[in-house]
Formats: C-alpha cells, sequence, structure tokens
DNA sequence: TTGTACGCGTTATCAA
DNA sequence: TTGATAACGCGTACAA
C-alpha cells in the first residue's frame, strides 16, 4: 500500500495525497475523500522513503555498554521517554563494554542516517574520537564528561567527597574499593573525590587501604578479602559501586564483624538492593532517570536549533543515608 | 557523501561501484580503484535508499513493558546479541505497559518496515490481534503463549507445580501471592499451577490463603502483610515473583518469624537479589538471556525461511534451591 | 486548488 | 565487464 494506491482510490493526484498529509492546500471535500481511503487501508507513509526525500529518520542511536545493569536501564527508560514524546524512535547497541563493537554501531547509525546519536561510554580511546569526529550526526555523551562534546553526567567527585565526610565524622581508618581509571566517572573522579577528601580531613592516604575490583558483587567480595586481610585496622570502607558494596557486607558479616558498628559501608547508585540488604547500605543516589531524560531532551535542543552548543550539564546527587553508616 | 561521488572518483559509472560493493562483476583494476576511495572517504551506502530499493531494512522491533526489570533485561540482552551477530539493528519500544503505547508502536513500526517483530508482551486485547493480523510482519511474541503465533515462552505452569512438590514436603499451609491474572504467563498460569498441585497432594484450596500484588517488592510486603494477618497458620508462602518474594521476607522478619524454620519462601525469576539477602530465597530459574536467543533465532528462521510456521517454544526451568525452604 | 515532473540514493535489468 | 536507465515511495517546485 503506497501513495500512488491511495491517490487512485481517492480519484486524486498523488501529490494531493501527500499535501494532504503534510498540511497543504487540499480543498475539503477532496480531504475527506482521501481521509476515508486513509483510515480503511490503514494507509502509513514509507519512513524510509520519506526519509529519503526529507534527509530526517526520527532515529536516535543509542549506544550502551550493557543492558543488565540498573544504572544503564534507568538512563535508557529516561531516555526512551522524552524521545517517544516528541515522536523519535530509538535505535539501541548493546555493545557489552567492548570497544569494537561501540565503533562498529558508530558506523551502523551514520549507515542508518540517524538523526542524533546518545553515547552511554565508559572508555574513550583515539579511534572513538576520529570516528566521532568523522560523523556529522550531533552527540551527546551520557555519564561521562568530555571536553568539546555536548554531555550529561554526575558529579561523581564531589559526591564521593561528601562520602568521605560522611565516614570521617565517625571513622578513622577508612578504606577504598575503587573501579577501573579507564573510566573516568566511576573510576577517576570518585577516586579522585575520596582521596582529596581524605587530604582536607588530614588522614593520610595509604595504598593498603585500596583496593580495585570489577563492576560486582562477587569482586566485591574477593577484593573486601584483599582488603581486610591486608588492613584489618579499617573501620570504614567506601565502594565505587553498589555492587561492590554489597559483596562487600557479604564478606564482613563472615569475618563477624558488625556493620555498622565495627565496620561502615557507602556504596555509590542507590540500586535497589541497597534498600533490602540488612543492613540496609547507605548510597549515593545519582539521578540516573532524569540524566536519561536530560540527555535526550539536550540532544532534542540541538537538533531544532540546528547547533551544537557542547554544552556540560553536570547533574546534582544526594546521599541516601541508610543504616550501614553511624550516626 | 553518496554513490554518484564514489563513481565519479574512482571514474566509472555508479553502477559498477554497486556491483563492486554486492559482489558482481567487476575487473581487479577498477575493484582496486574503487576499494581506495570507499576507504578514502569513509563511504557507507544509505541504509534508507537501500531498503527502499530492496525493500528490506534490517531493522526488527522489539517492544519490551518496561527496561526498568531484571528479567526484561536479560532477555533483551539475549536478543540483541543474536540479532547483532546476524547483522541486524534492534528498534526498541519501551511501553510501561501500556496498551496505548504498544499498539502505538506496533505502528510506528509497520511504518519503519521492520523486518520482524519480537513483541513481550504481558495482555493481549483485541485491537492488539486485529493490528497484529494487519501487520505483513512476522512477529514473534516473547513471555506468553499466544495460539496462532510463534512464540517463546516460560513453562510457568509446571515451575509452580514443581514449587509446590517442593513446599508440601516440609510445610503444611500452603499460601500463595500471584499477580494480575490478565498476564497468562505469570499470573493465570503459575496460579494455575499452584492450585493443581495442591490439589494434587490432597489439600484443599483457599481463599484465604491468597492474596494478589502488584510487581514490586513494597507490593509484595504489603500483600503478605494482608495474608499473614488473615492467616496466621501459614508456614509457606509461593510467590508469583522474587520481587514480592523480597517484601515477603521483609514483613515475615518484622513479624519476628523465622525464615525457613516458621516460614518456607519461593520466588520466581531468580532474580540476582535472592541470593544476596539473608536468608537466600529458593526460586524458579528461567533461562531469560536464553529465551531472548531463542526468539531471535526463531525470527532469524523465518526470515530466512520466508515462512511463519508458528512454532511454539516452551523453554525449560530448574529450581534455584537456597536457604528460604526446608530440607 | 490541483497535477506534472523531478530528485532523494540505491539496486537491478538490459543492452552494448 | 561496463554503463545507461528504470524503479523503490515520497515531497515539493512549478506550472496550470
Amino acid at each position: 500500500m503506497n501513495i500512488n494506491e491511495i491517490a487512485k482510490l481517492a480519484g486524486v493526484s498523488r501529490a494531493t495525497v501527500s499535501r494532504y498529509l503534510n498540511d497543504g492546500y487540499v480543498s475539503e471535500e477532496k480531504r475527506k475523500v482521501i481521509k476515508d481511503v486513509i483510515e480503511q487501508t490503514g494507509y502509513q507513509p514509507s519512513a524510509q522513503a520519506q526519509s529519503l526525500r526529507k534527509q530526517v529518520t526520527g532515529l536516535i542511536g543509542v549506544i550502551i555498554p550493557r543492558i543488565q545493569s540498573e544504572s544503564v536501564s534507568r538512563m535508557v527508560a529516561g531516555i526512551s521517554r522524552v524521545l517517544s514524546e516528541s515522536g523519535y524512535q530509538l535505535l539501541l547497541a548493546n555493545t557489552q563494554n567492548n570497544e569494537k563493537e561501540e565503533l562498529k554501531y558508530l558506523k551502523t547509525f551514520r549507515k542508518n542516517h540517524v538523526d542524533g546519536i546518545i553515547f552511554m561510554g565508559t572508555m574513550f580511546t583515539k579511534a572513538h574520537f576520529s570516528l566521532m569526529k568523522e560523523l556529522e550526526v550531533p552527540i551527546v555523551i551520557l555519564g561521562q564528561q568530555v571536553e568539546g562534546y555536548s554531555c550529561v553526567y554526575q558529579d561523581d567527585y564531589n559526591a564521593a567527597k561528601e562520602a568521605v565526610r560522611l565516614l570521617v565524622g565517625s571513622g578513622k581508618t577508612i578504606g577504598y574499593i575503587g573501579v577501573n581509571t579507564r573510566d573516568k566517572a566511576a573510576g577517576t573522579h570518585r577516586k579522585k573525590g575520596f582521596l582529596e577528601e581524605l587530604t582536607r580531613n588530614g588522614i593520610k592516604a595509604e595504598e593498603k587501604y585500596m583496593e580495585e575490583a570489577d563492576f560486582a558483587v562477587e569482586a566485591g567480595y574477593e577484593a573486601t578479602n584483599r582488603l581486610m586481610k591486608r588492613s584489618p585496622d579499617i573501620d570504614s570502607i567506601l565502594c565505587a559501586t553498589d555492587s561492590i558494596a554489597v559483596g562487600a557486607l557479604k564478606h564482613i558479616r563472615e569475618l563477624g564483624k558488625r556493620i555498622p558498628d565495627d565496620i561502615q559501608l557507602i556504596g555509590f547508585g542507590d540500586n535497589a538492593i541497597t534498600g533490602i540488604v540488612e543492613p540496609s547500605i547507605t548510597t549515593v543516589h545519582f539521578y540516573y532517570h532524569t540524566s536519561g531524560e536530560e540527555s535526550a531532551r539536550l540532544l532534542l535542543e540541538i537538533l531544532s536549533s540546528g547547533e551544537d552548543f557542547k554544552k556540560q550539564i553536570k547533574m546534582g546527587y544526594r546521599m541516601n543515608i541508610q543504616e550501614s553508616t553511624r550516626k
């Protein structure tokens, strides 16, 4: 069913049908006839043909590292809400945190002439930048601050500092379990906030109080094991993700230590699970859903204004203080 | 950058370039020239123009009820893995479980000429069926068994029966917290399995031992409250989802009862959280990730064979026995 | 207010 | 082996 058949059925030229669909001049009588025909046939103009002609696809490419992640899925939900409201469709690419896949999908997006891209990346290489430069589509980076690009990201640095302040109030020896610092947001900035706030409080940061883990409960468990074995005097641990914090909680419990009496715990992300475990875990709430919405709105702004003004939006945060911290 | 410019730069006709791209006859020398030009320019044929011409888009529409759900995101990950391997792109529609949205997106998919649709729905209305009938695209339904359609679904019925067998072995009074039965899979079939296996064991199912809740921890908590107030003699509860089971766990703990000594608990879905709470919750493992893969494979089969043979795939399950059940 | 004709970027047919 | 040309479905400038 195409516009020619509709035109034939309605007894008009296909230009008239096209005008009808695009708010052009059509007489009342023809308007009625065309309307009836379209309703009866359930005709829908072909998106491909339209975009070939109009050079606009209504498609937004979204690259995510891993869909089975609470923070990621919350952001995608936010993106989806805003885009769908504006009539855009979402072309999703799940890369499993694989650089090659990311690059591949950037190319796929170009091939599909997406109108814009929301890129939730964790690590950016030269290959990324050179490819992103090549693409003429507006790109909004979500979750990381990248100079020279429009982006929406979390205030990892200050959140970490605030978490440390919370811990030093009632703790003496603060441990840290971080993630790979190739991830600037969750890795570098959270660690930097931790270190600098320690220093500001006159505490010397020592290697023996620090560990690194993957984004997973099991990894958090193991890292805590290493950490506590090496430095049993630790009385507080800041974990770069909630999963790690949950793993830490498990290990601490097995050690027979009490939370928060013997050891305090703080995580990042405000995953649902932090409110379910016993004791519940104090954690940094990032507005992930809102970040997603915000990134989509920013992209829409760029699209409607026709100009990428490289706005950088740093989102707020708040501490969700639960039972794993003293006082 | 389009095929005409490439042709001009390479000093050949655009037909030759097209043949080069589509494995046609091209002499070695021209092949080289064209290859160089394409590599230097980074040219990619337009997907829109190709699909307009070839009547194939390489797009698969995927409708999901809610992305912030562990089971859904696992299935999407499975779908994504298989489709991306076969060079398909995924057009994602997150409907927030809203019927209107589902219908809207089915239409959007038609407009975009997706090659196929994977529909993860919970409740199917007449409007759904009439619209799905209209679409000439192959549809695979994921998560529900629907007569007359290709689908991949879980064995909710038998899983519920097995769960009941587990409970009756060491329990006497079995409670059930279900979800809305308009959802055939999680609502009707799990409940039916529960009821029939009770009967098979000579236990009379009574209304006072049954409750209904939404898919959420809080709702499970409240439902358990109602259930236990009404029937304090209950010593086992089967919950239609893990979230509900976690809510139940919270409430039971607040009642001062022990799990599993006083009350046993079983959930469905094998969410990560069941292994993290204390005590961990016995739960039915459905192969969600594999289901997603399976649905994608089924769709690919249909696409390559050109015939929708309405295959119905019932997936297996296994009990993940943890600490919330006796013995 | 309506219709004709062209072009968007491809691929496929056909003749050379 | 190559190139001219038609066609995919649509929107729009232009002429009527």
